[in-house]
DNA sequence: GCGAAACAATTGAGGTAGTCAAGTAGCCCA
DNA sequence: TGGGCTACTTGACTACCTCAATTGTTTCGC
């Protein structure tokens, strides 16, 4: 197989992904009572690391700023998060944890990992994939966030 | 580094997956003027193998089979996809691309290509990654679909 | 300082997507 | 032939998402 037929058949299971993690996903998020917009904003939510204004969590999301304003009202109505201002500029708002936002976030990663696909793959696998994935998502990431 | 953390690791990547692929799919529709969910919809329907009923596309979609009717509606009213009676049972429908649906999905294959995130990666790791992920994907469907 | 431009977030309108419940049509088997 | 099962469709309703317009805040030129 040449690298163009790979790279071709990468883009194919990349294109084919979007469907497969949202499936996994959709069985994680209803055992919590969230939404799958509602989970992945929840999932960008720094845990330790400083608060991120709405406007970068709408980059990440691909989607309208709006759209995150209604998303968090929702999380906050839930009380998984509220809205703070920022310190120094007080235009901006940014998107902070509360305790049992972060239990939620928790029992998220414990119920996907229960159902996660990764145990078809052999231990030496699956720290091979996860090194390759970084390499890709970081690559990524730099390309569209500058 | 030991194979649970590994393993949750490869899980913390999996579920900020779907942001990631939304993202890239989400450049690729707007040059073709699809939504997200009907070119998911468009790039399950059989190029050369035997059709595939709608059950079976909602089952692969993770939705309602209302709601394969409803996208598959839109696909026909753009002239890309037709309903076809299954000929053994009349229950059964099946989604056909037509000429212009499959030159849509050739389109939809080289706008993906050019922005894939995979250029980051190696020949050989290219090569790697589509192994494991097709062991991946393999092991979730025989899980999922029986 | 002061006003204009720039920026982040919000609100409101409108459309798409998705689920659930109920209905229709076709198959299968006694 | 009739009852039960299956695949799809329809209708009602909710959630999601985007665009345009608005509000509050900062920044920059003067």
């Amino acid at each position: 197989m040449n690298a163009q037929e790979t790279h071709a058949l990468l883009v194919d299971q990349l294109i084919g992904l979007g469907p497969l993690v949202t499936g996994i996903i959709k069985g994680v998020i209803d055992e919590v009572g969230l939404t799958e917009s509602q989970a992945n904003l929840l999932w960008l939510i720094p845990v330790d690391a400083s608060p991120v204004p709405l406007k970068q969590l709408a980059v990440r999301l691909h989607c309208d700023p709006s759209n995150v304003t209604l998303l968090s009202v929702k999380l906050e109505e839930r009380g998984l998060a509220r809205r703070a201002r920022h310190p120094d500029d007080g235009r901006v708002r940014t998107l902070v944890l509360t305790p049992a936002g972060r239990k939620i976030r928790r029992r998220l990663l414990t119920n996907a990992y229960a159902r996660s696909p990764f145990g078809a793959l052999s231990e030496k696998e699956q720290s091979q994939l996860h090194s390759l994935m970084t390499k890709v998502l970081s690559g990524y990431d730099a390309r569209r966030l500058g």
